[in-house]
DNA sequence: TGCCTGCCATGCTTGCGTCGCATGGCTGGC
DNA sequence: GCCAGCCATGCGACGCAAGCATGGCAGGCA
């Protein structure tokens, strides 16, 4: 007996005639009389007395209707749940995170999800938050860990967003700075320091997050990447704002300084998925995975 | 998918060996091997990884076991359940009966059916014929015991009719009557007697199936049920004519009567289902139930 | 190292099962 | 009486299931 008859028997019973049920279901009428019969021939049992208009449920009939129910839902959730399983044995990820998420919070879960699913096959792009919530809406990318100043939150309607951490700036100077000894720092204090940026002046995201009104720093030196930069403090060329998360080690040349909460405002930190769209296994548990990296700092 | 597939991948994953399994199924290695293949497909899952020396359940393997094993247990029980109401084992019977079968042999067939029976739910309705047969139609009944006077016959086309008795009627009349001392009575013998009856005049039934052309009975008492009208008749208020199903025992104070051949059509009793309609086998072991009560009087 | 056995996968072939189309029979309504 | 609705069934075509035969791989033993 299979449950594809059992299927066909659960319509004709809610129908009560084999006609309307062979239209649902994209068969002939002949071919669900017939499905009907072999199952009344397997069982030896009569299922449906034949009326004029339509077909009645017998005894056994009534019997049989709550167990096929109940088989065939009981189908439904193995489907359901070796789908679940399914999207964890194969398939894509496709990732974005913003350039200090990717010096180890992200790098670090992902590696972490490859050990435990390696048959998902990974990818992880870089950009910055805007572009990567349109490579989200888009379809581009199945999750993407973004960031928001406080000036300029984001758009919670369209996204799902999973809070990581609330990320500190700070600040790297050499370990002969005048201010080297001090843990937290004021930006007034480095007023006449030159700053290694990531990219002229008002560009920058982190200067501009961090800029109190008519704060002017000078920035003598732009280096592109994290190595450059910090090499450049290191070597005396100036000062830089550092995002905590791109610090893996502090290196032994370098002193980082906090800087002062209120010159800092704090930036979130979130993994975002667009809103609405089914979550697949794999994005579900690196969900999980960046939010156990995050904690672990 | 089918439930012959859960039961090929059940013995599998008990034997962990495609032919082991093979052999106890009665099948070649080959065709369960392509069974579970076609399982794989079906699901898109590996259930099995294949070792030099056998099969070992894979995750999704691991859980589907249990789904299927409770799907096929549920299926045993559909068998179970359904060989128990083919056996008699379990299952309704819904019987409708005209009054006056109600009295003796209705009763006597089903408590012998609950004797032999006792799982079997019992239910009895008591109804005038044409209401009776409608409830068969309308399958809110499984089996009716209905009568028809000569006059009016059974629509023997749509309804399967076991005829149980030929109904007699008698004539009770106290035992100090004029005629108590006679088997057989004529009705003209009794054209000075008051009848009692339950409705009056021409409205019985009773009355009605017995009265030949002409004959006009006076009619001074009206009971509605048979302690009464055979009450009265044995206080010497009247004579009455009485079903022989009505009557369970002969009262001491009364006589019973056979009216003559000519002047008493007599009424058949039958046991009716639907034609065409599955029969279940406890409506047609109370048919014969039914058959034996008639004949045993 | 070579041979043998155990075990699963797969090609080829044959018979069976399923289903569409066509048709027949019955019932109820007009 | 005719028509429509509805279920059952014959015929034929196609797909599926399973046996036989064979291939490939791994492990054990002489």
């Amino acid at each position: 007996m299979q449950s594809h008859a059992l299927d066909v028997f659960r319509t004709v019973a809610r129908h009560g005639s084999i006609t309307a049920a062979a239209r649902e279901l994209r068969y002939t009428q002949s071919a669900v009389s017939r499905q009907i019969a072999a199952l009344e021939a397997d069982l030896g049992v009569v299922l449906f007395d034949r009326l004029p208009r339509g077909v009645a449920l017998t005894e056994p009939g009534r019997c049989l209707l709550p167990h096929a129910e109940a088989v065939l839902e009981r189908l439904d959730t193995v489907h359901r749940e070796l789908d679940a399983l399914r999207g964890l044995g194969a398939g894509r990820l496709r990732v974005g995170a913003f350039p200090t998420a990717m010096a180890a919070l992200v790098p670090r879960a992902l590696a972490a999800f490859r050990d435990a699913h390696p048959q998902v096959a990974l990818s992880l792009v870089e950009g910055r938050t805007p572009a990567l919530l349109e490579r989200l809406l888009a379809g581009d990318a199945d999750l993407a860990v973004v960031t928001a100043p406080p000036d300029q939150p984001l758009d919670g309607g369209r996204f799902d967003l999973r809070h990581l951490l609330d990320e500190r700036l700070l600040v790297a100077v050499p370990r002969g700075h005048r201010l080297a000894r001090r843990r937290t720092v004021r930006l007034a204090e480095l007023a006449d320091d030159s700053f290694v940026t990531g990219s002229t002046g008002a560009d920058d995201p982190l200067m501009r997050a961090a800029m109190p009104p008519g704060f002017r720093p000078r920035i003598d030196i732009v280096a592109a990447d994290w190595t450059g930069k910090l090499g450049c403090v290191a070597a005396g060329l100036g000062v830089a704002l550092v995002p905590a998360l791109a610090v893996r080690a502090t290196p032994a040349d370098l002193v980082l300084l906090r800087l002062h909460p209120d010159d800092a405002p704090v930036r979130q930190v979130y993994a975002a998925t667009v809103a609405g769209r089914h979550r697949s296994p794999a994005v579900d548990r690196l969900l999980d995975g960046l939010t156990a990296q995050a904690r672990a700092g």
